[in-house]
DNA sequence: AGAAACCCTGTAGCGGCTAAAAGGTCAAGA
DNA sequence: TCTTGACCTTTTAGCCGCTACAGGGTTTCT
């Protein structure tokens, strides 16, 4: 299998497979003569491997980890146990962080009234308010207090 | 106020604020005689709006375009309307996203019983199934079946 | 024979910072 | 006065996970 065919067979670009192997997730395969890169199918299931875990958003170096798992089996179950919690967390937080925006901008979209001209747009006003140190729907970690003069 | 103050007073690192006059979110500001970059309180109202803006997530390309709206008000409000839109609908999108990987995570973490070896693990069972092509609670777009021989 | 489709390597770009290197400036303390 | 340390300056490179060139070689189809 060339490197097109086994993006075909998987869906992923033929240069993340490259860039795969760079970073050492997949191993060097084997060349033909012409120099092409040759795939068997341990190195399609690896492949699989890698972009399942990508699609649960495992970062590249905890995939790494997950391999040595795989190369070298028998070890301590809890690693990988704490590798899939972590993630969970990561997960978890952005998950809230992303519900919180989506209302903060909901919110913010209904202050667009039917006026047309910027310097009455309600979005533009509500987001300048923060510079100003206003109460805000959003932003309240640092409340800009103007500067004593 | 020096950098270090402005970067006090709204919580921003320094590097960050010079990064922000590099790409042009925030005008150069007035030295004093030994080169330090000196700052106004609009320059501070900028900053938190910028920082507003931010925790909404909406990228440095649109912050652009909001603060051309603030300095040259009465246009079309309609643009600045959309831009929040748009902002909206990606944040919803990532949303969705990051809910199913939470339920994935989820179901993958059931999955690690009292086993203690990595042979019998589980989660890393059921990451390595996909790359056997078997059904998939996460991971369905590309079956990965078997190379013809 | 020539065009199109594949492959190779190496390098640079994306966004939004963050950090480090290598130096200049200034106020307070020994 | 000298030194320490906190600040400031610039330029440059790194992070993540790709993605997209540029500039070549090879193979396959017509």
């Amino acid at each position: 299998m060339r490197i097109g065919e086994l993006a075909a067979a998987t869906g992923v670009d033929a240069e993340t497979i490259r860039y795969y192997e760079r970073e050492r997730l997949l191993d060097a395969p084997v060349r033909q003569a012409n120099g092409y890169r040759s795939y068997g199918r341990q190195q399609l299931e690896r492949l699989a491997f890698i972009r399942h875990c990508r699609a649960l958003d495992i970062p590249l170096a905890d995939i790494r980890r997950l391999i040595k798992f795989l190369d070298r089996p028998g070890e301590d179950c809890g690693d990988i146990d704490r590798l899939i919690e972590a993630q969970l967390v990561r997960v978890r937080t952005r998950l809230q962080s992303m519900q919180a925006l989506e209302k903060q901008l909901t919110e913010l979209r209904k202050s667009c009234g039917a006026a047309h001209a910027t310097t009455e747009c309600g979005i533009l006003h509500e987001l300048v308010a923060a510079a100003h140190g206003e109460a805000c729907i959003c932003h309240g970690e640092f409340p800009v207090t103007p500067i004593k003069p």
